[in-house]
RNA sequence: GGGCCCGUAGCUCAGUCGGUUAGAGCAGGGGACUCAUAAUCCCUUGGUCCCAGGUUCGAGUCCUGGCGGGCCUACCA
């Protein structure tokens, strides 16, 4: 049934310092993807990496009195563990100092040589270590050094280099963003690159002499590759560009790019004239996120996350204590995913307490706790009984349709508001307006047990149809859910188009979530309490 | 200097092609309920849509000019 391939990629990133809630905003978002995508039956493929042939892990490595191999390794077993933490669930993780990126990227320098699009020229500019950049004489700030990297000396360099023919690809690139609107977002992005294209590509200089790190120029040993040619080459190195062409044909090209916004114009500008002039089709598209700064709660300051300000908050430290679904939940939902966001325990406290716990979770707890406390947990019959009334006043194939463009349009937070708002809202409605505790209770004239096991074959069907929505978002969390009640269809099988479409039940419907030993149900996501976090709200 | 985006309720944000009385969540106020994690449900207060012009029968939406904020880029990297 698979609805074929679906290749997405994240950016890779410099393993000079541990990732942060920034980095994992990325991490997040391509992941909903990816799960969203596997769920309705693509064959997904999610390639996330490192970035490793760079000067600065050369220098951090020296630093720390480790050759540079072992210590890329050491970080991306860090990043992997952080990664692994949030539920990223990615199928390859690749390495740029890894021997299957070298024969790629080799192989592919090689073609676009062999096109004519590489020569040679010597030229003499200030280089930036910091940025890895050479640096114009208009770039430098007032004491003749690079802004981003005030406490260093400029290098003067001056070396025979090779360059990459971008300028010649400008009306082509023109020409590829009118006819494929989609190739960049979001929207605003686009307009930049294209005013920048059009303003003029300069050649590209794609080499750099006596570094000892990184992979050599195929024809020219004394040169490596460097940095930007080198890195945007992993997506075709990580599915087997060079290596193996089974899986590089099965996946390419990417259906998107996932990037931060400040790398857009080599995402949209020189990788597709790279892979013009090595003869391979260009990715579908190239999705451009936003920042995630920090909002500081005593002075309301939104601040930039750096390590010198001393801002830096560790994924693991809210994933340790609230869940990966939490952490996951807060970014996708609170920052939209095009633009900017920003963090503050607040702001997380006030949207797991209030959306989490409250408007999912206790919907969960009260469905099955009213399943145990009036029938024990069995709910006999419910085969026959067809769960009509709950979502009665909603167009719930439609919902679900709506729900679905969102994601694939990457409005995250906008698909979570239409879950909340019309699926679990008209969940909780539902039972006010039915009030099953006046129906099991003997003494009232409301008293129908039958009428309240409707009811709650009703409440069973709104918890498989939030289960299979969430489940992109909050793996977890959706499990437990699914797990309420004895759903006859795999979890593994649960597709969108089957959550407006109830099952055929082989079996009546009883209670299966796990209890705590006083037989209650467990908490899906247990209260913050606010006054007992009183250290995190100034972090 | 050139360019892009944003400015809507106390807060975070929707608002499609210009079309009725500008919406949601949270926060605030009032009420109901007791299955549930003091949850949930109903009602409700709250807006100079940044400012000034213009186009139009009609502008939050389009145009011009300001103000404020963010970002990209800046005469060979």
């Amino acid at each position: 049934m698979s609805r074929g391939k679906f290749f997405l990629t994240t950016a890779i990133d410099y393993p000079n310092s541990r990732p942060h809630i920034g980095t994992a905003f990325e991490k997040i978002g391509a992941d909903v993807q990816a799960r969203y995508r596997r769920q309705q039956g693509y064959d997904v493929r999610l390639l996330m990496g490192n970035d490793e042939n760079t000067i600065k892990v050369v220098e951090r490595a020296e630093a720390l009195g480790l050759e540079p191999k072992p210590y890329v390794d050491d970080m991306a077993r860090q990043f992997r563990e952080v990664w692994d933490a949030l539920e990223i669930s990615y199928d390859d993780f690749i390495q740029t100092s890894e021997e299957r990126h070298r024969i790629g990227c080799q192989q592919f320098i090689q073609r676009v040589y062999d096109a004519g699009d590489i020569y040679k020229k010597n030229y003499e500019a200030l280089y930036c270590e910091g940025c890895e950049e050479f640096k114009t004489e208009s770039q430098l700030n007032a004491e003749r050094r690079c802004p981003n990297h005030p406490q260093r000396d400029l290098k003067l360099v001056q070396e025979e280099n090779y360059f990459f023919r971008l300028s010649k690809y400008g009306p082509r690139l023109l020409e590829h963003y009118a006819a494929h609107p989609e190739f960049i977002q979001p929207e605003s992005r686009r307009n930049e690159i294209v005013s920048l294209v059009k303003s003029g590509l300069e050649d590209i200089s794609i080499s750099r002499r006596d570094f000892t790190w990184g992979i050599d120029i195929p024809w020219d040993a004394e040169h490596k590759i460097y940095v930007w040619f080198d890195a945007l080459l992993n997506y075709i190195t990580g599915i087997g560009y060079g290596t193996d062409p089974a899986l590089f044909a099965r996946y390419w090209p990417a259906d998107v790019h996932f990037i931060g916004k400040d790398i857009t114009r080599f995402h949209c500008a020189l990788w597709p004239a790279m892979l013009w002039s090595a003869g391979v089709e260009l990715p579908r598209q190239v999705f451009a996120h936003g920042f995630v700064y920090l909002k500081n709660e005593t002075t309301d300051e939104v601040q930039k996350i750096s390590k010198s300000l001393g801002n830096v908050i560790e994924p693991l430290d809210i994933v340790r204590k609230f869940s990966s679904d939490a952490f996951r939940y807060y970014f996708m939902r609170e920052c939209p995913f095009g633009g900017d966001g920003e963090f503050s325990f607040t702001r997380f406290a006030g949207s797991y307490n209030g959306d989490l716990a409250n408007n999912l979770g206790n919907l969960f707890s009260r469905t099955v706790s009213m399943a145990l406390r009036y029938f024990e947990g069995q709910l006999a019959g419910s085969q026959s009984i067809a769960p009509e009334e709950i979502f009665a006043g909603i167009d719930l194939p439609a919902v679900v349709a709506e729900i679905a463009g969102e994601i694939e349009d990457c409005r995250y937070a906008a698909a979570l508001e239409l879950i909340w708002r019309q699926v679990l809202d008209t969940g909780n409605r539902y039972i006010e307006e039915q009030k099953p505790w006046l129906l099991a209770s003997p003494g009232k004239p409301e008293y129908d047990l039958e009428a309240c096991r409707r009811v709650m074959v009703n409440l069973a069907e709104g918890v498989r149809v939030a289960a299979i929505l969430v489940k992109p978002f909050l793996p977890d969390a959706a499990a437990k859910l699914y797990a309420g009640f004895n759903y006859p269809t795999p979890f593994a099988e649960a597709t969108f188009a089957t959550a407006a479409r109830r099952p055929v039940l082989t079996e009546d419907l009883r209670v299966t979530a796990p209890l705590t030993d006083d037989g209650k149900v467990t908490p899906l996501f247990p209260k913050i309490d606010l006054k007992a976090e009183p250290a995190a709200g100034k972090k």
